[in-house]
DNA sequence: TGCTGATCATGA
DNA sequence: TCATGATCAGCA
């Protein structure tokens, strides 16, 4: 099966709601994708899958998913009750030449404004790949209300990092925004801001939403 | 058992 | 190394 790129806003979204309860396998099926046992060496098979199927145009480059739609695909596990078993990576967090970033022309927000998130019911977390269900795709972008949250913990964050108090972070500072490693592994270091001012070497770090707030966004939009 | 810190695959 | 896509694993 060959998917088209989608050519406007509502034909992604009704796109994506035409996969609601088909399960895993029968996509994979469908697109000729070869389904591993499970995710462990696999962690990004499930997004990547999901690219496929709705006919993103970014690859990986530095783009929203859909680029002409400004649009952001995000797949998330969540349990049948509609709780969101892992927080959501945002963006690798700029830990060097802060100064001037404000929070609207931050790579946070601009992959923020608009996401399709697209759940993927599991339950529990060992449950076989192929029999998870894709749950109703819905379409965010954050209220008022949020982006003040989501803005309050960026510049936090973005504050300590430019002081030079990056080792002091951990992933209990943020309400809803957090800054946690994101590397290969353990070795792979980066440059930031030392406490003096000085460049340093630490494990690079990107921002993730927590899954109460995604949980927050999954049920506020059940409701309209 | 929820959450933090660590990690896995792939391409340029 | 850094971008994309995330989930794993063990401790509090």
């Amino acid at each position: 099966m060959i998917s088209t790129h989608p050519q406007t806003t509502s034909e992604l979204l009704a796109k994506a709601r035409a996969l609601t309860s088909m399960s895993v396998g029968e996509l994979a099926r469908l697109w000729q994708v070869p389904i591993p046992a499970d995710l462990h060496k696999s962690k990004g098979w499930m997004g990547q899958l999901l690219e496929l199927v709705l006919g993103t145009t970014s690859g990986n480059k530095p783009q929203p998913d859909f680029a002409e739609l400004g649009i952001e695909l995000k797949t998330i596990p969540i349990t049948p009750l509609g709780r969101p078993l892992e927080s959501t990576f945002i963006c690798s967090a700029p830990l060097t030449q802060t100064l001037g970033l404000t929070w609207r022309n931050s790579p946070v927000y601009q992959k923020l404004k608009k996401i399709l998130w697209v759940p993927i019911i599991t339950a529990p977390k060992t449950q076989i790949l192929s029999e998870r269900t894709v749950g109703t795709a819905m379409l965010w972008e954050p209220s008022e209300e949020e982006e003040q949250l989501l803005q309050a913990d960026w510049e936090e964050l973005m504050e300590m990092i430019t002081l030079g108090q990056i080792a002091q972070i951990t992933a209990h500072h943020g309400t809803y925004l957090q800054l946690r490693p994101k590397a290969a592994h353990a070795r792979a270091l980066c440059k930031a801001i030392g406490e003096d001012g000085e460049p340093i070497s630490t494990l690079p770090r990107g921002f993730y939403l927590r899954a109460q707030f995604t949980q927050q966004i999954l049920q506020h939009d059940k409701r309209r």
